[in-house]
DNA sequence: ATAATTGCAAACACTTTGCATTTAT
DNA sequence: ATAAATGCAAAGTGTTTGCAATTAT
């Protein structure tokens, strides 16, 4: 037997590895909805949830709380910007065998992992110059520049 | 001049760093008014927001859609159980470099960054043994030895 | 004076839950 | 027969927003 799940809930992780990319659960009943699957909205999320606790599929919180879900071939690596919001997806990977590495180090099972970095976009690294408040980028910039800032040695590890 | 911000953010940055802890933008309110800052909710979030697009501070969105903020300090690497929601902090980072690297190479202004694995923790997968679906656990332990799971080369990168 | 910030409460949006009905074992 | 899954609608909750009052420049 291959698993216990559900008809909906295999209809679920099929439409997510055929749509290939990250959906909302509410977008995702509704895309069901269009393509004639009748299914309730808790029920996509409640299957959503089963499927995510199976590692079958995986999760992403954005900011505002939207979740977002995807089958596991996604990309899962991403530079968000703090400004805009946006999310780009980066191409490579660096942490190859940590995965595997935190599973027996750490008596934790890894389904996945997400790798993000926050800053700012090259768009908004422009919009910054020409702010109406060149000030306090002048700060930001100066302390990322310096060591005081996030990503030098003190703050990371 | 150090920076344009306002009192209440001031206040709101000083209080994250002396905290020094991740904590939601409700809890963070309550902990205002309890030691005597009279602040608005409302001012809560739009300072959080200001704080967060400076850099000034690092936020992460939990499933369910809380948002928790911190200073630049703190540990922002997490082993977290896709079963019983908990959030464990890594000790190491492994990314040092690779942050400098990403802020040449795509054109993007890191802040800061988080590492996150997803899975089970060492409890959960010890409950998933006694679990009255028995069957299903055997199928993700399985699937996971073989290569057919989430952390084999096939859908890393 | 003029512009920005703040507080309050209402509005929003995503998600969860209670319960009766349906489906599967 | 018995237990699990489903659908619907209501409730819940963190967050955002409109607007008048306040504060800072």
């Amino acid at each position: 037997m291959a698993s216990n799940r559900t008809r909906n809930q295999d209809q679920i992780l099929q439409t997510l590895q055929s749509l290939n990319r990250e959906i909302a659960a509410q977008d995702l009943y509704i895309y069901l909805q269009e393509n004639g699957h009748k299914i309730g909205l808790a029920t996509v999320y409640r299957s959503l949830d089963v499927l995510k606790q199976q590692g079958a599929i995986q999760v992403r919180t954005m900011e505002g709380g939207i979740s977002v879900y995807s089958s596991l071939q996604r990309d899962r690596h991403h530079l968000n910007c703090v400004k805009c919001g946006k999310a780009e997806v980066m191409d490579k990977c660096p942490l190859h065998d940590l995965e595997h590495k935190v599973s027996t180090d750490a008596d934790f099972k890894v389904y996945y992992h997400t790798l993000e970095f926050y800053g700012l976009c090259g768009t908004c690294q422009q919009s910054e110059k020409g702010d109406d408040r060149p000030q306090d980028t002048e700060v930001i910039t100066e302390s990322i520049k310096s060591g005081s800032h996030p990503h030098s040695s003190q703050h990371c590890c």
